[in-house]
DNA sequence: CATTAGATATGAAATTTTTGAATGACATGG
DNA sequence: CCATGTCATTCAAAAATTTCATATCTAATG
C-alpha cells in the first residue's frame, strides 16, 4: 500500500485534465507529477491515461480506477476535516486531574465560567493530590502545584501565587509570636509533603530555614485544618485561608515576610492537543493570572 | 494530501496494536514507522495514539481517525483488486486496427476461435490499410505487416510469412514466363505502396531487383485482383492467393525463388496492457506461427 | 531485582524522491 | 509555412527519506 499518495495525485490530474494544470493546482513540479503517475501505472501494471502530447484521456482501466480513487480521496478529506474540527471546535469530554483544595478555592469559579463559554464540552474531573500518570491514564490535562518532575511531560505555567505564613491566635498565644524567620526553628511548621525547608522573602532579603514537623501529609485542606486547631504555622496561598482569616481562626505570621511563591502548571503528555484542552489551558492561564 | 500513505501505516499500527508488530507485518523498520506516525500526528496537529512503553492505545481523535482510515484503506484495496482483475480476467472492449486482407485471410479463423475462448471480450475492429496513430486513437492494439517505423511504439513480432511470385496464366502467355529474376525487369511488377525493389531468394542466392510499376496502391486485395486481370506479377503471401491458385486464375512464377518474408507485428502504445490485449497478442503469436 | 520487550531518539550511510532545466511534440495563429 | 507557446516527458543534480546500528527509557516478567 505504498501508492495511496499517488492515487490522490492521479485524481488531481484527472480533475485538471492535464498534468500541468494539476501540478500548478497542487503546487508541485509537473515533472514530479508525471513520474509519480508513471510509477503508479507501473505498480498497477496498467495504463491509466492515454497521453497525447496535447491532451490526456482516461483509459478504460483509468476510468474505473478514477471512480474509486475519487471516493478514497474524498473520504480522506472528510477524515481530515473531522479531525481538524476536533482541533478547532472545542467539544467532547475533557478529562482532567486537579489538586483538591486549589481547585475548590481558586479554580471552581473559572471552571464554571469556562463551562458556560463552551457548552459543547463535558467535564470529567478527578480531584486528587497525587501526581497522576498522564502517560497511562487517559487524562487530557493535569493541573498541579509546584514544579513537574517528569521531564517527558509538557508543563505550561498558569499562574504564580504568593504564599504567606499563618497560624491560629491560640497557637501564637501558646507558642509565642515569631519576630523573625529564625524564630520559626522553635515552632511547629506544618509543611506539605516532605518539604523540609521554607524560603522566605521580605522584599530585600531571602532566607532559608529548615523546618521540622511531626506531620507529613499531602492535603492542603488538612494542614489548614490542623493550623486552625492550633497545631502550628503554615505557609499557604492567600485564598485558601481567606475564610479562616476572615473568621479569625487564622492570622498572618511574620507579616513582612512572604513564602516562596508556588506556581500552578497545566501538564499534558503531548503538545498535540485537541481544541477542548487547548482552550481550557488558555482560559486558565488568562484568568488565573488575575486572581 | 501528502499523508495518505501514512494513513495506511496508521491502520496497520492500530491493527497490530503495536509498532513492532506492524513494522514486522509491513516489512519496515519500526523506527521508520514510529517516525512516520509521529509525522502524521504532527501534520494533523493531534495525537492519535497514547504511547506507553509497553502498549499503545487510541486517543479519542485516533479512534475517530482510525475508523475513517480503515475505510479508506479498504477502499484502496478494493480499487487495487478491481484493477488486478482487469489485468488477469480478460474482458471489456478490445479495440484493434487490422490490415484488411491479411485479417480476412489469415486472422479471421483465429479471431473466431479467440472470441469463443474469451466470451467476456467484445470486439471493435477497424480494418484499414493505414498505419493508425496509436497515440491519438484509442486502439488497444494494431496489427501491421512489415516493420514499424515509429520507435515510440512497442512492436511484438507475431509471425514471419513467406512470399512467392504469382501471375495469371494469360499474363504469362502474353508477356512470357520469366526464367530467372533478372527477367523481371521486363515485366510489370505490382508492388504494395512504393516498394521499388524486390528481394528474392532461392535457398542459396539472394538477389535484389528494382521493379517499376504503373500502379501505386495500398491494397493487397487490389493488387491481387489486378494480377488476376492479367496486369502483372505480384509478390504475395501464400494464403492470400490460395483461392486464385486453386481456381487457376493465378499461377506461381519462378517457383524456385521466393520473396523476402514479411513479418506481422502487434503494435501497442505501451507495455502496460490489460489482460484482454495481452491474451489477444499471445493468442495470435501462438497460432499465427503455425499457419 | 534483574531481565526482556517495546517505543523512541539519534546519527551516518544508502536509497528514493524531487527538482528544474532540457527535450521533443504538437496545435495555433500570423 | 514557419514561429510560438503549451504540454508531457526525460535526465542529472539536489534534497529528502529510509535504513541500520546504537542507545535510552519504561513496563511487564520471572
Amino acid at each position: 500500500m505504498k501508492f495511496l499518495n499517488d492515487m490522490a495525485l492521479f485524481v488531481e490530474v484527472v480533475k485538471a485534465k492535464s498534468f500541468r494544470g494539476a501540478a500548478d493546482a497542487i503546487g508541485m513540479p509537473n515533472s514530479t507529477l508525471s513520474r509519480r503517475i508513471s510509477a503508479l501505472e507501473k505498480t498497477l501494471g496498467l495504463r491509466l491515461l492515454h497521453r497525447t502530447t496535447r491532451k490526456i484521456t482516461l483509459t478504460e482501466a483509468g476510468q474505473i480506477y478514477y471512480e474509486r480513487c475519487k471516493r478514497i480521496v474524498d473520504e480522506a478529506k472528510l477524515a481530515q476535516e473531522q479531525l481538524s474540527e476536533m482541533l478547532t471546535q472545542p467539544s467532547g469530554v475533557l478529562r482532567a486531574s486537579l489538586p483538591v483544595d486549589f481547585t475548590v478555592t481558586y479554580m471552581a469559579p473559572l471552571i464554571a465560567e469556562f463551562a458556560k463559554l463552551y457548552p459543547g464540552i463535558v467535564f470529567d474531573f478527578d480531584l486528587t493530590s497525587r501526581w497522576v500518570d498522564l502517560v497511562n491514564e487517559p487524562f487530557d490535562v493535569a493541573i498541579r502545584i509546584g514544579k513537574p518532575e517528569n521531564s517527558q511531560l509538557i508543563a505550561r505555567p498558569l499562574a504564580v501565587l504568593p504564599t504567606y505564613l499563618y497560624a491560629s491566635p491560640r497557637y501564637l498565644d501558646r507558642s509565642g509570636e515569631p519576630a523573625e524567620p529564625a524564630d520559626l526553628a522553635n515552632h511547629e511548621c506544618l509543611g506539605i509533603m516532605k518539604a523540609d525547608t521554607w524560603t522566605l522573602h521580605d522584599g530585600i532579603n531571602t532566607t532559608k530555614i529548615s523546618i521540622g514537623s511531626r506531620f507529613t501529609l499531602n492535603s492542603v485542606g488538612m494542614i489548614c485544618r490542623l493550623a486552625t486547631l492550633d497545631m502550628g504555622i503554615i505557609m499557604m496561598m492567600e485564598k485558601i485561608v481567606a475564610d479562616d482569616i476572615a473568621s479569625g481562626r487564622l492570622r498572618r505570621v511574620l507579616p513582612q515576610w512572604r513564602g516562596a511563591p508556588v506556581s500552578a502548571c497545566a501538564i499534558t503528555a503531548t503538545r498535540l492537543l485537541p481544541a477542548k484542552t487547548q482552550h481550557f489551558i488558555k482560559f486558565l492561564k488568562e484568568h488565573l493570572g488575575k486572581v
